[in-house]
DNA sequence: CTGAAAGCGCTTACAG
DNA sequence: CTGAAAGCGCTTACAG
């Protein structure tokens, strides 16, 4: 038999208001009262609906995440620490990922106009028309995670894309003094992608190197277009003596693709990429890559969301970026 | 300014009654009127609310999945496709991790009490006692996931951690004659761990094999325990002349060393491992493993636990173990 | 400090 | 086919 309010409240000898006072920690209660009534829930075991609650107080204490489609390890650590931060707040955490069949709009209209969440966390490195105006509509609070550019009035969070493409490719420029360094570069759109272009155009720059239209391929963050970034690349008359892969997967599917060939990294030309994934540490040579703190992204999204719903207007926004930090590895050249 | 049914109905000409029935596309509402009420809806641009539908029907239309606390890449995947099979159904799906800080117990039952979901998909290779207790006692419908053992009464969804086991070291005997088939174990009372072990060792007893205690090592599924185990292997008098680490993570560890310690896999131990993880076809040599199903497993565990909660009451339980299959890489001494 | 009652926004048995 | 009303299980302004 389902033990509601009701039940506790005539074991209690009280009336449904107090016991729910009593549940809320209110001191509208009696110390004693307070007590009576805590027993009897221990006896019964009684747990309030949340639904109800819900429902009552037109707040859920649950937060939504919208994730991008591609999913990798990378994200199972965003979660992980999403889940942990709101855990010790005793929030819930609705997972919502967008897929081929639908589309990130339609999945974050649903979700905020639902009312079944009190905030959202969005992952869209690439951002899509109409998102904003989505976002500036609604009363329900958003964080932007990762997201390119400085939506006013949006909070947002992200990492320093730029600073770390920058250091990683001074790094090949200064310390290994490569002069033909070329990129595979990231998905069209995305902004993690722009950003570390554009740092690595800046590292070029600032050291004086020209920018060669050749030495520069597009990829799509994943293994294949590694693979083929890299074998463009290494099939030109100018080869380049360093590659920056955008990211770590891209990276690897240039190692593979070098395993194949005979070419030999860092000897015949130098590899670093983005992200620090958990694999990169186990590739042979050691990955030269850009650390990315994913643990602090989502405990700090948790933070600032949950500030964001609590002082309910949007007054103060939250805008972050997260200092990177680049790892060396051997694939650079440096000895270990 | 928020717009719930009454301002529909009022628009509409018809009452509340009538908006919800044709919502829910009751054949009880005149086609004109369902016609004339879903244009308003779309004027408007109404979303019923969730949380007053969850507490009127007395289902959340939400599935709770309740990770253990150690994640990995194959997690990710996992959530993945539950979360697209939930979402196929207009499904939400509820996410909670048991953290160094919480158990699973207070976790399942928090979540099992509350009613703030319909039913709970519970990943739990490593049982604890008290969990029966508490998903027998609970209306709640559960599918517990690589979980060991027949528990009758409740519904479970596991890989074939024997079989794969078993065929990955039937492989490493009669295809390669391998005699001193060495193994890292996985931690104690998991059950993946203790299936797999169950498997290695009938393999080797359908063999003619004699099973040899200094030939086989505890570890812990990471990386570390990996390396520890193998190092031990390694060095005794009587060296194996091949290794089933019981999971890639610890044949990742075993490589580590390997590669330290100047030891050729697979010339002077052949390697394998279980779980196929993605990292695993990067590894050169390329890892003999065990493929897992885990997409497969993400959506059956969906299906089966919907299924369990439409038939509300727990009649005829569903019990599956999805099968494995051997993945060969060279780290077994197989040409590639 | 406590209780009776209204209200959160829906669904659905009941009556017509 | 449609509507008035009760009910889902809580919270909280109001009155005492």
């Amino acid at each position: 038999m389902k033990i509601d309010i009701h039940k506790v409240a005539l074991k209690a000898g009280v009336s449904i208001a107090t016991v729910s006072r009593a549940l809320n920690n209110s001191d509208l209660v009696k110390p004693d009262t307070k007590a009576k009534i805590q027993k009897i829930v221990d006896e019964l075991n009684y747990i309030p609906n949340p639904i109800a609650r819900s429902l009552s107080k037109q707040s859920t204490e649950t937060i939504g995440v919208v994730l991008p489609d591609l999913v990798g390890e990378f994200f199972m650590d965003f979660i992980h620490s999403i889940d942990e931060e709101a855990y010790k707040r005793n929030w819930h955490v609705l997972i919502s990922s967008s897929h081929s069949q639908r589309n990130l709009i339609e999945t974050l209209m649903e979700l905020m106009g639902s009312g079944r969440v009190d905030g959202v966390i969005l992952m869209a490195p690439q951002i899509q028309d109409g998102i904003f105006e989505i976002i500036s509509k609604s009363k329900t609070p958003v964080i932007l995670v990762n997201t390119c550019g400085d939506f006013n009035g949006t909070n947002q969070i992200k990492i320093d894309n730029f600073k770390g493409a920058y250091d990683i490719v001074e790094h090949l420029i200064k310390v290994h003094n490569y002069k033909k360094i070329g990129m595979i570069n990231g998905p069209k759109g995305n902004c993690d992608a722009e950003e570390r272009f554009a740092g690595y155009l800046s590292a070029l720059k600032k050291n004086k190197i020209n920018r060669d239209p050749s030495l520069i391929v597009n990829g799509g963050f994943d293994v294949d277009t590694g693979c083929i970034g890299f074998t463009t690349l290494m099939n030109q008359k100018i080869k380049p003596d360093a590659i920056f892969a955008a990211n770590d997967m891209m990276a690897l599917g240039a190692y593979e693709t070098a395993k194949e060939l005979g070419i030999k990294i860092p000897d015949d030309v130098a590899i670093a990429g983005f992200d620090d994934i958990y694999l990169s540490q186990f590739l042979t040579p050691r990955l030269t890559t850009v650390h990315v703190p994913i643990y602090d992204l989502g405990s700090k999204a948790v933070k600032y969301l949950l500030a964001a719903i609590n002082r309910d207007k949007k007054r103060q926004r939250h805008f972050e970026v997260l200092p990177t930090e680049i790892v060396i590895g051997s694939s650079c050249g440096c000895k270990h």
